[in-house]
DNA sequence: TAGAATCTCTACTAATTCTATATACTTTGT
DNA sequence: ACAAAGTATATAGAATTAGTAGAGATTCTA
């Protein structure tokens, strides 16, 4: 049940980009030094998130990356299939993967992975990257808060 | 985000010793062919569940495995925990395998994997191998019946 | 218009994890 | 005694994941 290294930096990247918004086209060089993630492997993963339509490019010098549409209309969820595919644990309960299972017919076990795959995907597909920003920025306040208080 | 297949087969066997619970211990040879489970890697999930405390086993002639306690004080976290280990999608979330991420402090993916890893297990630890049998034996009816009315 | 900076594309390698099997050992019933 | 069961550990093979390499295409700017 685990986040896939890539889709961890891809949602590291897409915050970066999300909370940048408004300066236009950002370069991987840029993004990878800030997020910390091995430049080589951010290429292709932005490179992927632009063929989902979910980041457009500017190629050449001052190129970069920007969000295709604004932080609010994108989801979590579009992010994780794009690098991962199929967020359900079986592909029984999958919607982009769908295959049957053996059992087919009377499996319980489905109905309950069907169950988990509901629950994580009323999650990720219902968090924007504005939802995101916002947490960020309120997790930011408070931290510096925090220093201003043990520093009296 | 995917179960893996020793958690799968885990799920099975376990319900399949459910519905035998009144049965005492089932062999090896016999779950492996009715659920379909290679045996020799079902030897070895049987014996990961023996020694989290979720079976019972008894050794030599007429021996076999059996549940540890009735199947409704055994929760399908339990199994899936035994098997796979953490449940946290990452482990800066996980109980049973918590290391801190490298942000620590304001890491907003975080928050949004906290929310995941609750709602997974809010599922798999709520849900008991008893729940599975009744969910088992009601949908096995509706298949009959199913069966009852194509056949008029 | 040359050239540097940037994204694009494909292929490849290395590391890790997952799935399954092998083999020798221990215990128990008859 | 011996056959039938579980125990234990190691290992092999396959699949997936993580990361790298390198040549190509595009664009800005001097």
């Amino acid at each position: 049940m685990k986040l896939s290294k890539k889709s961890d930096y891809a949602l590291r990247a897409m915050i970066y980009l999300s909370l940048n918004y408004q300066k236009g086209a950002l370069q991987i060089k840029e993004i990878s030094a800030k997020e910390r993630i091995p430049q080589k492997f951010l290429e292709n993963i932005l490179l992927t998130l632009r063929k989902a339509g979910i980041l457009n490019s500017k190629m050449g010098l001052k190129g970069g990356y920007e969000l295709a549409r604004s932080p609010d209309l994108i989801i979590l969820g579009d992010v994780i299939r794009a690098l991962d595919g199929a967020i359900a644990p079986v592909n029984c309960v999958s919607q982009i993967s769908y295959k049957p299972c053996a059992e087919e017919v009377n499996c319980v076990i489905r109905d309950v992975m069907m169950d988990i795959r509901n629950a994580i995907t009323d999650v990720l597909d219902t968090m924007t990257f504005a939802d995101m920003c916002k947490r960020a920025k309120e997790s930011l306040e408070k931290k510096e808060s925090n220093i201003l208080t043990y520093s009296i």
